[in-house]
DNA sequence: CCCCCCCC
């Protein structure tokens, strides 16, 4: 079987769909713009004609040269390229995609005899415009035992790009943006448009957002600091398609995307992005959903493409972080046609606003897995919640649940814990061996449920006043002239929220501990609200103690969160010391109540 | 130049 190179394709400098055998291809360590040390190979091939060695492998094809598919006098086929004038005017052409049609013990060795282009030598075949003048190869077909398939090249229609400020850049696509290449223009659709969010570090301050672009080729996320906020922010729509041109192009960092491209785009002062009207031909969201089954053997933190139906809606709460922000979550149950269903967590105000009703299709670009539970998700800030998507899946997924899904229970990747979660996995641990196991002296914080009797409640310091608007509790200071300051929101308010911080002792059969217990539990604890209480502190101190005294011996089940903790404990020395402190640093919340013979879960 | 993504 005999290989025909595309004689003339290096001279004429057309790569696309063109045979080329493989001299040799080496590591080229020099590291490029933004690169974070990731190998790049450069390959030497020939026409049969000519040599040329400034070929480049984009990234995503490292594993063909590592894996020792590109053996010298293999031939391959390019399928996909971009090429590229270096500021020196030497000649890069970076591959995009390519196959290996023959391998190298296919081949007898090299052929021709072909000598290395030097630019200019030769005849130039054409030389203002570089438009082929060959016609292109008909790709070999399949005689040979190799793939035919399409040329991936994009776009199927003509795609003119409008005049844009910075002159007539092509159009090209997302896929073959690079970082050699800085005339270009994208023809995409925002898909998700992240706010603005600020920034302060050693390295200095400011303000980003992020969107992520789509076109039929890929996908790609794109950010916009300082002065490009300013320029852009408002002009984009989530959905809208825009010709976007010129950017920085850099490695992404893996481990804060999930979008499939080696890079990312960063707007910068060239950057110029205009709307395009007609833009019914660019693809929306592109997700590589999961089925729920399939969660079981991803791996912790992955990122995922879900979609499913909320077969459940819990309740909207609100949760406290451990760095005292309140923050809206909301758990619902999701199953696909897997027949397996999971707890996926939304976040602030998706879920706020998130309406459950009807028992909607969701799909989730961009979830993270998450091991709670078993396998549950998490929404992040970079994924897109799309409810009753118009896509073909969501037209499936809701037949089949109305028909017949509706009647399944679904089996549960996401293991509920806890009293009244049904789960049996409630982590018991008695006083004592909270202690002699050393629980909360780990990186992360233990969780454990006991059942104690309330000894002592400290009265002192038990309530403060905090910020009155409704997202912050944060102390106030008193500025004696009616205002309280509260520094976190930087602002003066005329008044002030009570609330509670309980130190109580808790014993059981073997032991006791010192809990703290932050609002909710403690008004539990207390039977009181902490409005009332600070009323009572102030007006009426018998009756303030005695609601403590009436707080003492009742039992209650804990559910506890223990994490050892440092704080500063001594102001007056010249040196802060921290010394560890064995915490009842964490949250001891409050879930049910026992009076020994019963038990009333709240 | 960000990269926070929370809670059980």
């Amino acid at each position: 079987m005999t290989v025909r190179l595309s004689e003339g394709a290096i001279e004429v400098r057309i790569w696309q769909q063109r045979y080329f055998i493989l001299c040799k291809h080496k590591l080229n360590i020099r590291k490029i713009d933004g690169g974070n040390g990731l190998s790049r190979f450069r390959v030497m091939m020939s026409d049969g004609l000519h040599t040329m060695s400034s070929f480049m492998l984009s990234t995503q094809l490292n594993p063909m040269a590592e894996q020792n598919q590109l053996a010298t006098n293999c031939v391959c086929m390019l399928k996909r390229s971009v090429a590229n004038v270096l500021k020196d005017g030497r000649r890069v052409v970076v591959i995009l995609d390519m196959e290996v049609i023959k391998s190298a013990d296919q081949m007898a060795g090299k052929i021709g005899d072909p000598t290395p282009y030097v630019e200019g030598q030769s005849k130039p075949q054409q030389s203002t415009a570089p438009a082929p003048t060959v016609r292109p190869l008909q790709p070999q077909n399949g005689s040979d035992g190799s793939m035919n398939r399409p040329d991936q090249s994009f776009g199927k229609k003509p795609m003119t790009a409008p005049s844009t400020p910075g002159g007539s850049s092509k159009v090209v696509p997302i896929a073959s943006l690079n970082p050699y290449q800085s005339k270009w223009t994208v023809r995409a659709r925002v898909t998700n448009k992240n706010s603005i969010r600020t920034w302060s570090n050693s390295r200095g301050d400011g303000k980003l957002f992020s969107m992520e672009l789509v076109d039929e080729s890929g996908e790609i996320r794109a950010t916009g600091f300082n002065h490009e906020v300013d320029k852009f922010y408002s002009l984009i729509e989530q959905g809208k398609v825009y010709y976007i041109s010129k950017g920085t192009l850099k490695i992404a960092n893996k481990q804060f995307s999930s979008l499939k491209n080696d890079y990312e785009m960063t707007l910068n002062g060239e950057t110029s992005i205009i709307p395009c009207e007609d833009s019914h031909d660019v693809p929306k969201v592109q997700c590589d959903f999961v089925s729920i089954a399939d969660l079981e053997s991803r791996e912790k933190d992955t990122i995922v493409d879900v979609i499913a139906v909320c077969k459940n809606t819990e309740d909207m709460t609100r949760i406290m972080t451990k760095n005292s922000r309140e923050v809206s979550k909301r758990n619902i149950q999701l199953m696909d046609m897997s027949g397996r269903v999971i707890q996926l967590t939304m976040w602030g105000n998706d879920a706020e606003t998130f309406d459950g009703s009807g028992q909607p299709i969701l799909a989730i670009k961009g979830a993270r897995l998450s091991d709670f539970g078993g396998r549950s998700l998490s929404t992040l800030y970079s994924s897109t919640v799309m409810i009753n998507p118009d896509i073909p899946e969501a037209y499936k997924l809701r037949g089949w649940y109305d028909k017949e899904g509706h009647a399944i229970d679904g089996q549960s990747m996401t293991e509920l814990r806890g009293p009244g979660g049904g789960g049996g996995n409630t982590n018991w641990k008695t006083l004592a061996e909270v202690k002699n196991e050393h629980l909360g002296h780990g990186d992360k914080a233990d969780y454990f449920s006991c059942i104690a009797t309330i000894v002592y409640i400290r009265k002192e310091n038990c309530l403060y006043q905090a910020c009155p608007s409704k997202d912050c509790n944060k102390k106030v200071v008193d500025q004696q002239n009616g205002m309280y300051r509260c520094e976190k929101c930087d602002k003066e308010f005329p008044d002030f929220k009570y609330r509670l911080m309980l130190s109580a002792n808790i014993a059981d059969f073997g032991d006791n501990q010192w809990v703290t217990c932050f609002q909710d539990s403690a008004e539990t604890l207390l039977g009181q609200n902490s409005g009332y209480l600070g009323q009572l502190k102030d007006s009426n101190e018998a009756a303030f103690d005695e609601v403590f005294q009436h707080a003492n011996f009742n039992t209650f089940v804990f559910r506890n969160r223990v994490k050892m903790e440092t704080y500063n404990v001594s102001l007056t020395e010249k040196n802060l010391r921290a010394l560890p402190h064995v915490g009842h640093g964490g949250r001891a919340g409050c879930l049910a109540i026992t009076d020994g013979s019963h038990t009333n879960f709240l």
